[in-house]
DNA sequence: TGTACATCAGTGAACGCGCGTTCACTGATGTAC
DNA sequence: TGTACATCAGTGAACGCGCGTTCACTGATGTAC
């Protein structure tokens, strides 16, 4: 296969660079602006045209899909700094408050994508679903192990609940317009969580 | 005003019932297709144009926030029903497995808008956000007189923490697309949610 | 070193389509006399 | 009771627009010799 690397006339990086800006300026932008963002809008942020993005994505269900992957990512990225700033044996609580923060409600591109896309995740074809199945069971599995709790599946039970919990009472101060209200919501699950979970 | 009234050519009744078939009709495509859904479809479900849709709404966002409001009333009479078939002394638990069941989660067009829309309502006009913040503090309030906690305001805030948490949970079982995953979830859900507000 | 050539990431016109909204109209109805 | 008229809910063509996708092309680059 070495004659197929040989005969590219860019450097391998190139071409992996350029679907890497889109990725990413995709997934800030569905979670700010929902799944209905136009590919030409998208494009036109990364100062090149519509054309060219089918020589990286074989359609925007196939974008949505890296994009919705790659935002797990980025929040794994932030979940895991949060931790490593918390004193030991506060991790949890460190996820909670950072993650039902006013910060984090404020940043929708760059926070959660379940808060931001669940719903309209639910609409998606199989291929993102089965995507968002595999994104959500990591996670999960990383948030079980901050958990109390006799077994492994009660851990992860116990933090499947919290995470979806979280994300929903974060959809809700988003989409709630008084500024008060929205910081009363996110003030009191950060007080119920950290009771419940987190002591 | 008799005589504007009595100068109407069809029944006072008859506008109105559009009104409200196009609402009712409007409230079950946007919580099953999302706010995407365009007015042609819509009114071609009800055998009517396009073009009628303005004798009744001035806008689509006029008729979404009219929707999301006949959303929230007809979870609230859903509710009032499952709490009436409660034995005394276990709404709570009745309103938590009622809301957390398989059936709600497959029938998201007769559900819960919260569960349906939040994230796409935060991407709304503000006349619709601000009918969000009302119904949601409706809600709130209502169930908050089934919780326990010594204040008023400590009940409505853990009010609002089990409604905001269990319609995120719910939105995350209908964006999995494993059928027992979605099982999973739900019952680990009713499980601690029952233990950690209705007991 | 210099030149001819092949590659292919990115361009931009074009496609068919559905969107929200407007508007001149139709025709069933109730009212006036 | 019968007829002329006014009302207005609903029709359907038309508007400008942006969508996802295709495709012939351009031109910068690396390779071959």
């Amino acid at each position: 296969m070495t004659y197929i690397i040989s005969s590219m006339r860019y450097p391998a990086e190139h071409k992996e660079e350029t679907r890497e800006r889109i990725i990413h300026a995709a997934s800030r932008r569905f979670r700010r602006a929902g799944a209905g963002v136009g590919i030409g809008q998208l494009m036109k942020t990364l100062k090149m045209t519509h054309g060219g993005f089918y020589r990286h994505f074989k359609s925007k269900d196939d974008l949505f899909e890296a994009a919705l992957t790659e935002s797990f990512e980025e929040m794994r990225a932030r979940m895991t700094a949060a931790i490593a700033e918390a004193p030991a044996g506060h991790e949890l609580e460190a996820i909670i408050e950072t993650y039902l923060s006013d910060a984090h409600c404020a940043d929708a591109a760059g926070g959660c994508p379940v808060a931001a896309l669940a719903s309209e995740v639910a609409r998606q074809p199989r291929a993102v679903r089965a995507a968002f199945d595999r994104a959500i069971q990591q996670a999960t599995s990383r948030m079980a192990t901050f958990m109390t709790g006799a077994t492994e599946e009660e851990r992860r039970r116990k933090a499947g609940v919290l995470f979806s919990g979280m994300s929903g009472t974060l959809a809700v101060a988003r989409a709630v317009s008084d500024e008060d209200l929205r910081k009363r919501i996110l003030a009191a699950a950060r007080k119920i969580y950290v009771e419940a979970f987190a002591r």
